[in-house]
RNA sequence: GCCGCAAUAGCUCAGCUGGUAGAGCAACGCAUUCGUAAUGCGUGGGUCGGGAGUUCGAUUCUCUCUUGCGGCACCA
């Protein structure tokens, strides 16, 4: 006689055991049609769950977002249904929920196409019509592996293998198709009516590069129709603000085939990058760093001494010399740090000593992954290394938090996430130490006041980490700043500074990056703000235009005010329309189009239009000088436009 | 590095089954002197990513290298 409370708080009887389907048809037949799935307690079940005792019990449907991921791994099966009918010897792998869709991993003699790719589709909508109901069966652990077996899905028996003997594996059937799975599943095929396969590709059994490659199909799929096409349509405007395609319309920089990972600035992504730079000079010099510069080339036995070699030998750039010694092009700037650290004696009294430097690496990383500005082989970091004793850990800890937040508060960037990444199998030092530089950071995470979850095994090799991850405008992750406690390098590259009790002690070093890499956070900001960067930021702040000839003057003496006041700006004095300019420069995403008629020059104004279109009317020339000059030292914090608009309704 | 796909004018792209290439925009020239997202007319521009092979003949077919793209793996 089992006691149903529903998520209203009401309670229903039963006179026994009862499905989960039967529930939901007691509460009413919209709902047992739009039923996916129940939640009995905490756990999510099938429609066909029997629910024998008293339980609290809600109806999952498309409007849940558990519903839609059920919806989501029903899709995978049936992808792997409509794979296994058209081509019966492709064997079942894994089929896991992703974010906004799925993907099935196939073993197969062969690459997939495309063209099979429309065939499967076709075969899953066929299969889906077919409305076939989707049941659920329950095998012991050893026998579920004789069945894979005997059905030759090899890599299915050897995911049941590493469940522990003795329990139970269920298995999920639509028509005569059947697959492994801990589900639950939607009733039936016919609630999967929103889906598209996206793309092929390769990838690893198990994820281990080590293993067989195998045949990875990827899709998409949602609750109805209309938000698969606005999925889609999401995934164009994504696409219309990657960095790689604005940084050629506003001809910020290019890559090409001679260096492949590396960049080539042009005048106005270098604008850019150098308003990043002395963003971040000004910083720094106001938080106690000291900057300076380092050899990008120096001698092999360094980045052994480091560590570096045995660790990332491979993916260093090395290079010999006619007098036949090997150099190797720094990946970092740690070693050299230590090496003006060790010049003469250092003292107690000069700690914590912050070393900043803006330095060039060279990584050789693996060919497939490099992608636009977001991963190259050569790259700036601003990165810093402070030395400190054990007791200054927390107190330069909190600071670089601090400095990191308000920087990227600074950009935009409110939304932070900060993961705690432990020791990795690999590394250098003893247990004892990692056990040392872990809880420093830790402490110092906690006195910092911030939440961070935990990413196991993935500190650096020389000690643990903070990383840093902003969101951006369309909700994606980037990595950025990093601080690593780090008790071992300064040891390995016999770093020492007198103490007060004037013996000789190790200092401990902490690395730290805001920016991370100043390539890779160009094309954040580019993304973020797809190419409408803020005005102080903008290789180009003004346009300053005539409307003919008449006014070619003025705008010259205009644009040499601005630039007098150190803004970016250019004029643009060519025989066209002046609609035909605006449109230029705003495509350009030019923040400020400054137009310059007959009437202006007469009443020494401009007329004022922003980028997003608004016309704020006729300026007066030194309002405008100043009302620039202010954005841009504010860092938009005072915006010309809202000033403007404040001061006409005033 | 691995799997797949691609590379044609400065850019975006077309070019069916092999017969040495075309559009739009841009550039250049001329006219126009114009009030807020494209003025008109004209002109020039290509070793069809590199190398090799098949063929009477290769942008097109095959092999190979390079680079890029989508994933996987990697990321000090």
């Amino acid at each position: 006689m089992p006691e149903i409370t529903l998520p209203d708080g009401s309670r229903r009887q039963f006179d026994g055991a009862v499905t989960v389907a039967q529930i939901a048809a007691s509460i009413g037949a919209g709902l047992a049609k739009a039923a996916l799935a129940g939640r009995v307690g905490a756990a999510l079940v099938d429609m066909s769950y029997l629910v024998e005792h008293d339980a609290a019990v809600s109806i999952v449907t498309d409007k849940d977002p558990e519903g839609l991921e059920i919806i989501r791994h029903s899709t995978a099966h049936l992808l792997a249904n409509a794979v296994q009918e058209l081509f019966p010897d492709a064997q079942v792998t894994i089929g896991p929920v992703i974010e906004d869709g799925f993907y099935y991993d196939f073993a197969y003699k062969r690459p997939f196409s495309s063209n099979d790719l429309a065939a499967i589709e076709q075969r899953m909508a066929e299969i889906a019509a077919k409305d076939l109901p989707i049941l659920r069966r329950v095998l012991p652990r050893d026998e579920a592996i004789r069945h894979f077996e005997r059905i030759g899905e090899h890599y299915k028996a050897q995911i049941i293998g590493s469940i522990p003997a003795g329990e139970s594996i269920s298995l999920y059937g639509q028509g005569d198709w059947e697959d492994l799975c801990r589900g639950p599943h939607v009733p039936s095929t016919s609630k999967l009516r929103a889906f598209k396969l996206t793309k092929v590709a390769g990838a690893y059994w198990r994820g281990d590069s080590r293993n067989e490659m195998l045949q990875r199909i990827y899709g998409t799929a949602w609750a109805s129709e209309k938000q698969l096409k606005d999925y889609l349509t999401r995934l164009d405007e994504a696409e219309k603000r990657d960095h790689r395609r604005i940084g050629k319309e506003l001809d910020l920089f290019h890559l090409q085939e001679e260096a492949p990972g590396a960049v080539f600035w042009h005048p106005k992504g270098w604008a850019l990058f150098q308003s990043l730079i002395s963003y971040m000079r000004e910083r720094q010099a106001a938080a106690g760093y000291l900057e300076i510069n380092t050899p990008e080339i120096m001698d092999r036995e360094l980045w052994v001494q480091s560590g570096h070699i045995e660790k990332f030998g491979e993916n260093m750039f090395m290079t010999r010399t006619p007098d036949e010694r090997t150099f190797a092009i720094k990946p970092m700037n740690c070693p050299g740090h230590v090496q003006v650290f060790k010049q003469g004696l250092r003292s107690y009294r000069e700690l914590p000593l912050r070393l900043a430097e803006f330095g060039k690496v060279h990584r050789y990383e693996p060919s497939g992954a490099l992608h636009g500005l977001m991963r190259v082989r050569a790259f700036t970091q601003d990165d810093a290394h402070i030395f400190c004793t054990t007791d200054q850990i927390t107190a330069e800890s909190v600071k670089v938090t601090e400095l990191i937040l308000s920087i990227y508060r600074d950009f935009g960037f409110e939304d932070v996430r900060i993961k705690f990444s432990d020791r990795p199998a690999q590394r250098v030092g003893s247990d004892e130490i990692w056990d040392k530089s872990e809880a420093a950071l830790r402490t110092a995470a906690a006195a910092a006041g911030i939440e961070t979850t935990l990413n196991p095994g993935d500190g650096a090799f020389y000690g643990p980490k903070l990383e840093f991850v902003l969101r951006d405008a369309i909700g994606r992750d980037w990595q950025c700043g990093t601080l690593q406690v780090d008790l071992n390098l300064p040891a390995r590259l016999g770093a020492t500074f007198i103490g007060e009790d004037s013996h000789k002690h190790t200092p401990v070093m902490l690395h730290r990056a805001m920016f991370g890499s100043l390539e890779r956070f160009t094309g954040i900001l580019i993304e973020h703000h797809a190419g409408k960067l803020p005005t102080w930021l903008s290789p180009v702040q003004a346009v300053v235009m005539g409307i003919t000839e008449r006014q070619e003057k003025y705008c010259l003496e205009v644009a040499e005010n601005l630039k007098n006041q150190g803004l970016r700006v250019e004029t643009d004095l060519r025989n066209e329309k002046v609609g035909f300019k605006i449109r230029e420069h705003t495509i350009k995403r030019v923040p400020y189009l400054l137009v310059a008629g007959d009437r202006e020059v007469e009443g020494r104004t401009l007329a004022v239009r922003t980028r997003s279109g608004k016309d704020l009317g006729a300026i007066e020339l030194d309002a405008l000088v100043s009302g620039l000059a202010d954005e841009v030292a504010s860092r938009g914090r005072h915006v010309l436009e809202d000033r403007v608009s404040q001061r006409r309704s005033a």
